[in-house]
RNA sequence: GGGCGUUUAGCUCAGCUGGUUCAGAGCAUCUGCCUUACAAGCAGAGGGUCGGCGGUUCGAAUCCGUCAACGCCCACCA
């Protein structure tokens, strides 16, 4: 077989995948085995693939190919999800290039056009992530509004709604003006912002007695003597929907303002001074104008004090005819008028610089507006209630841990959801309007018009009558069902595919979404099932930049997935991802890893074309070969053990090391040198064969990182079977014995000596094919392993003496000291100054182990084993000390 | 404002319930090698007061306190 020098992924990745989708080697069907189930997050439908789904999805892969490894029946299931607000928004954009403008639309005729979108753009994702080696049953492929998913959400709303636990009502919302709905408070996020803190004038209606005022009163006049109070704000543009201004009944310097009436400037209503200690006296003025349709705060006055609400904003953020003025003008242009219409007036005192966080919407990034609207939502507290204990009593396990405080603190200060949107994108709420008032909800038109007849007493309504809800459901609303939905476990509770895949076994995502979804599915979990979705959540990190920075597009530092895969290969571009990703911590992702990966790759791919290239011939096995083979066979173990350990953690970063270190050092740098016939020689049959066992274990090994290369191999390493796989091979391998051990501890000796020798070479400017010799002082340490030692190190002989040959360079490793006879080449100076470094070194070093030993409270306290441990440091070094002393002596001779 | 986390080599990180020469790994750097699998390689080497200070202890990277820097999450001060 002849194969190039150098490893092209590109060859073999896409004939492999072919491979195991033709075999079927990723569906998965419920059998006697021990389950093991994934469900992928769902990626936006129409989204594309980022390196943040790299991440992910390398992680679930790496897992489930594992799991398959280890004999379990291995199931991760993909799709998408609609992803309401984002995918709505992408379709109004697109329709708004063709001049059609969504208003326009009837809902029938816009979610024609939202299907087309999906049905051209949808799944693109799910495609590449195939390229990354995704081994997900394809044939369970669903989405959130199939029509299993869509069932599940309707039944599941009536569900609760019969349960009284979702209720519709009037309520203080975050309203997103872009996207033109309301949103849940999770979608809301808080950005910073250098904003204006504006001070107008408020004057005092009427008489103005302000010569009648108490101790610490602060009162403003103007040149013409006329009282005014000032009022703090950052959001001018809303004094036309001021109903009150409000100051602290404890504040002293607005005590003269108690019981007046001020006019708001430029709309010159009157409005009344309440007083109440919600008011901070710190903050600006001590007075605050009171908004209650437009702020969550001042609606909790209004409401309190009986206030009236003028909500001055029309759904899109511009001013509605209740504002009077700026009619038809969008917030923040009113905001500049405002200011300048106020100065021109008279009326604004000064304006400071100020820094806020301003509530933005999470997908359109718009400043969201408090908006008092009628919405559905979720009663919370018995979900929360639900879903706390098993995270806190670890029945369900955080990887890393710390973000159970997270799901504490949340869960703890849970509020009700709001589920319902003011989109078509999505499901549709199952509520059917009655033309005498009032609602059912229902899953079917048919079952809603029996619940109304039997609602009203009226025999003649008929399903026309019926208007449905408008309102969509929360996207989220649907995610949450995810991992009982998938088996249709809401629809078919109890089904034979349900009992076996759910719970599922580990989830992967990221802490963002920790409340959107992780929360939310463990409350869906055991509400309609009485069990954990999942037992175990691994979070990741965000992906960054080699600088810190988020990958985001705007600054264009996120590399595209698929050009990284057509350059390093999926193998290369997944253990790059991998090897910057310890668990827990954000990843600092750099491409210099992905050439690692395919360094990596190529690597193994040389050591196979090395293995491949010998001649067998039918001889016996050499010494140095027969004890390699026992070695490595050991080593093996010792890693593998390593391996299951960190898996069984989460550590898969280290995981990889470990493999990667299994492969590159202890096979390639010594195995392989060890077994290696001289040029041109055949290899005896036995080394040969249980090297090509070796690989066979190895590629197993590999393979939950690195799908494609190991497959390649695997299939070359014997003649296999068309259908034969390395999917569907089990990696089983015994725990060590005591012999191994010994054996590995004695190679760790070995391996130090052979390295010494090298060093020697290294300052002596020795060839390395230039055979040397070697002599032992006293007794060999590893006098079994003396073949492997002159075949490593390329020794001539290795000679136990009594005391070493003059002209020879000398090391030590443990308490034996070996020297390397060289003749004329040695520098004696340079030799006795090394000597003389390390025995200063050596006498340091017996010095602090003897103060610790003549320290008797340290050898009353500390454990009987860590004080003969250092007694056998002091003796160790003691005998180096005199090895080396002597040494020194007879080369001053 | 509250909570959590991080700080160890130039970079990214390991170091579990204090105790082997405990200060480590990978990458990067330096030196020498085109040695007949791989120069995307091989053989070596250098490099850190374990963020600062204080404490507990026979003994601290590890436990406690405190300060500092950075990061994340939560919160209704306009």
């Amino acid at each position: 077989m002849e194969l190039a020098s150098k490893y092209t992924p590109l060859d073999v990745e896409g004939k492999w995948y072919q491979y195991w989708m033709d075999h079927k080697l990723f569906s998965s069907k419920p059998d006697g085995r021990e389950p093991y189930t994934i469900v992928i997050p769902p990626p936006n439908v129409t989204g594309v693939l980022h390196m943040g789904h790299m991440l992910n999805e390398t992680i679930q892969d790496i897992l489930v190919r594992k799991a398959r490894m280890n004999g379990k029946n291995a199931c991760w299931v993909p799709g998408t999800d609609h992803a309401s607000i984002a995918t709505e928004a992408k379709v109004v954009n697109r329709l708004a290039e063709r001049g059609i403008k969504k208003s326009d639309l009837t809902r029938e005729e816009f979610l024609k056009y939202a299907w087309e979108w999906t049905d051209e753009h949808g799944g693109i994702i799910l495609k590449q992530l195939r390229r990354l080696g995704a081994s997900c049953d394809w044939d369970r492929t669903a989405f959130t509004m199939d029509e299993v998913r869509s069932k599940s959400v309707i039944k599941v709303f009536v569900d609760l709604y019969r349960k009284g636990l979702i209720y519709r009502g009037v309520r203080m919302v975050n309203w997103d003006p872009k996207a033109m709905t309301a949103l849940s408070d999770e979608e809301v996020i808080y950005k910073e912002e250098h904003s204006k803190l504006y001070y107008l004038r408020y004057y005092v209606d009427g008489e103005c007695c302000a010569d009648n005022v108490s101790e610490g009163c602060v009162v403003h006049k103007d040149d013409s003597g006329r009282c005014y109070a000032v009022v703090a704000t950052t959001r001018p543009e809303t004094i036309m929907g001021d109903t009150a201004m409000c100051i602290n009944p404890a504040d002293p310097k607005n005590r003269w303002l108690s019981g007046k009436k001020v006019i708001v400037p430029l709309v010159n209503r009157v409005i009344p001074v309440i007083e109440d200690d919600y008011v901070d006296v710190e903050f600006g003025t001590g007075c605050l104008k009171v908004t209650p349709a437009h702020d969550v705060n001042d609606y909790m006055l209004g409401d309190k004090h009986n206030l009236e609400s003028i909500d001055i904003f029309n759904d899109n953020g511009t001013l509605s005819e209740a504002a009077g003025m700026y009619v038809g003008m969008d917030r923040f242009d009113v905001r500049k008028q405002i200011e300048k219409d106020l100065a021109a007036a008279g009326l604004l005192e000064k304006v400071e610089d100020y820094t806020n966080k301003v509530g933005c919407s999470e997908r359109t990034g718009v400043p969201i507006e408090p908006k008092l609207s009628m919405q559905w939502f979720i009663s919370m507290q018995h979900f929360a209630d639900l879903a706390l204990p098993p995270v806190m009593n670890d029945e369900i396990k955080f990887y890393p841990a710390k973000y159970k405080v997270t799901y504490k603190n949340w869960l703890e200060n849970i509020k009700d959801w709001c589920i319902s949107r003011q989109l078509w994108w999505g499901h549709r709420i199952p509520a059917y309007y009655l033309p005498q008032g009032g609602f059912v909800v229902a899953e079917t038109k048919e079952e809603a018009l029996r619940l109304a007849k039997e609602k009203t007493g009226d025999e003649n309504l008929t399903e026309a009558d019926l208007r449905q809800e408008e309102d969509a459901l929360d996207t989220w609303f649907s995610s949450w069902l995810w991992p009982i939905s998938l088996f249709d476990g809401i629809n078919n509770p109890g089904n034979e595919e349900l009992n076996y895949y759910y719970p599922t076994c580990d989830l992967v995502t990221g802490p963002d979404i920790i409340f959107f979804w992780v929360a939310r599915m463990i409350m869906a979990g055991y509400e309609y099932q009485g069990k954990m979705p999942f037992r175990n959540v691994y979070f990741t990190g965000i992906v960054r930049d080699n600088l810190g920075r988020k990958m985001s597009k705007q600054l264009g530092n996120s590399p595209d997935p698929l050009l990284l895969i057509d350059q390093y290969g999926a193998d290369g571009v997944r253990m790059g991802m991998l090897l910057a990703a310890p668990a827990g911590n954000d990843i600092l992702f750099d491409e210099s890893l992905c050439k690692q990966g395919l360094g990596f790759c190529n690597k193994i791919w040389n050591a196979f074309r090395l293995v491949k290239g010998w001649n067998v011939a039918d001889e016996p096995q050499p010494e140095n070969s027969r004890i390699a083979v026992k070695w490595f066979d050991a080593k093996i173990k010792e890693i593998c053990a390593e391996i299951e350990d960190l898996f069984s953690k989460y550590r898969l970063s280290e995981a990889l090391m470990s493999v990667f270190k299994l492969f590159t050092d202890e096979f390639s740098g010594w195995y392989l040198e060890m077994v290696k016939p001289a040029y041109m020689k055949p290899i005896d049959k036995v080394t040969y064969s249980e090297t090509l066992r070796f690989f066979d274990v190895l590629m197993k090994v590999i393979h939950p990182f690195m799908p494609f290369i190991t497959e390649e191999i695997w299939q070359n390493i014997y003649d296999r079977k068309d259908g034969e796989s390395i999917m569907t091979e089990k990696l089983e391998l015994a725990a060590m014995s005591e012999e191994d051990k010994v054996l590995i501890a004695e190679v760790e000796v070995m391996k130090d000596i052979v390295a010494n020798v090298r060093a020697v070479r290294n300052q002596k400017n020795i060839a390395p094919k230039e055979p040397l010799s070697l002599e032992v002082v006293g007794k060999n340490p590893v006098a079994t392993l003396v073949s492997l030692i002159v075949k490593m190190a390329n020794l001539s002989e290795v000679n136990v003496v009594k005391q070493k040959g003059d002209g020879s360079s000398a090391f030590m490793v443990g308490t034996t000291e070996f020297a390397v006879p060289l003749g004329s080449l040695i520098d004696k100076d340079a030799e006795l100054k090394k000597m003389e470094a390390e025995l200063a070194h050596l006498e340091g070093f017996l010095v602090g182990v003897k103060k610790k030993l003549q320290n008797e409270k340290f050898v009353a306290h500390a454990p009987a084993q860590v004080v003969e441990l250092e007694r056998k440091k002091q003796s160790d070094a003691e005998t180096k000390i005199a090895a080396l002393k002597e040494s020194i002596a007879r080369l001053k001779m």
